[in-house]
DNA sequence: GAGATTATGGCACTCAGTACCCTCTGTAAA
DNA sequence: TTTACAGAGGGTACTGAGTGCCATAATCTC
């Protein structure tokens, strides 16, 4: 039922675009009355990232049984879980993924997921480090550069379409923060294989909304740089 | 008049909780048309940072002046900015921090806002760092790392009920980021897309009066609150 | 003061999400 | 077979956020 919904539902976020699609289309695809929706999502947000709550559970879990003496170790690899999760899928994960960057709420909505993985490592970390002196700090600092080398990488992956191994790119990037922050027994190998991304600020045709009129503001003596500035910000809402 | 409704909503929040209290509820006490609030604020998270529109613009208006060698320290010293617009209102920080603790959708809120702030890092030293190699995972990286320290800092202070000054808390996080992190060797910016500062048109401009322009950057169908947003970030650098 | 522009209020609407109650279906006991 | 019960799903009506449209008042321009 809950598979049943949410291939329904993404479906038509694909079709119509998330805001356009209403719950009622939804069940209506589904053949399911409306009210059973909402018994097995909690909003609309959730049926795009119906997987994410089984892979917050085999984290906790994977968590729990490592005893080891590298706890960046660790978390690095418990980060690879959720690697796997998109890998095992990539189309699903792509699509999602053009889909989240374009709709605003279900870039908030992964956030707050995100935001859990994140304080589950920092969790672990802060065990292992103690809550006394710089413990806490170090586990919060530690498992948001796991969280942001790991999503560096799959971004990448993402942004390719899928193709290829996505391993091989969050392997680099979690290399980095062991290198920094891991312990020394930490056996990487930094292979000369860094994907090189494309320029990310195509100062034209960024998204390609046509009919879109850009207005600057700035003062009388603003400088050109920063008039530039606002406009890259401006055009990177994505 | 934002503030105004910004003022009533906090008060209601306070009383009632921010899922008791109802934009009707809002508009009644500050005494205006329900209408209104949506024009200021785009939904009733926002009411409840007013002010982080423009510390956003603030700290891009750093980091964009800054010229120095050292990426990361500039970094570290925008994120200070954020600290200094908690320590100016320490009371309500307090509050604020204690209300969105309880309340989910205030917490993701926060979210969102935390990541504006650092991708706006993250950009900069993507553009110090270069965008080949391992430049972006780097600048995504360090750019979490300061987020979190920061944080970790702010957080401590807030628990504590806003007593004493919260920059020894945040230096000192910020400083293991630092220490870690650092300088890089001393290859600074290969000149890739780094804009070079135009000459500014009129000479003067800092201690200007009244005869400023503002130019507005906005799409075709922007709504109110974007515009207001936008305006009020604008007006608050001075 | 005529005309245009802007700010605000009012009204009606869509839609997410919830509360409450209904209907089925299956099962087990009498 | 009837009755009692339980649980999954369906239906209806409601609240409240957010939006579009239009009317009105204030302000600005000529």
């Amino acid at each position: 039922m809950r598979e049943v919904l949410a291939q329904a539902a993404f479906q038509l976020f694909l079709e119509r675009g998330f805001e356009r699609t209403t719950v009622d289309d939804i069940v209506a695809r589904a053949g399911v009355g409306r009210r059973s929706f909402f018994r097995y999502f909690p909003s609309k947000e959730d049926a795009v990232f119906p997987d994410h709550e089984s892979c917050l559970a085999e984290m906790t879990e994977f968590l729990s049984a490592v005893d080891d003496g590298d706890p960046v170790g660790a978390v690095c690899d418990a980060a690879r879980i959720v690697l796997r999760m998109y890998a095992d899928n990539p189309e699903f994960s792509v699509q999602r993924y053009r889909l989240t960057r374009e709709v605003p709420g279900l870039r908030t909505y992964e956030l707050s997921v995100v935001r859990r993985y994140e304080q589950t490592l920092a969790g672990h970390l802060r065990n292992r480090f103690g809550e006394g002196g710089d413990g806490a700090l170090r586990a919060e600092v530690i498992a948001a550069s796991v969280v942001a080398a790991h999503n560096n990488g799959l971004r990448l992956w993402l942004r390719s379409g899928g193709e290829g191994d996505p391993e091989v790119a969050v392997d680099h990037a979690l290399a980095l923060v062991r290198e920094v922050w891991g312990s020394p027994s930490a056996p990487v190998a930094p292979a000369a294989a860094t994907p090189a991304p494309a320029a990310p600020f195509p100062a034209s045709g960024g998204g390609g909304g046509e009919d879109e009129v850009i207005v600057m503001v700035a003062r009388k003596g603003t400088p050109m740089w920063r008039v530039v500035q606002q406009i890259e910000a401006a055009v990177a809402e994505n």
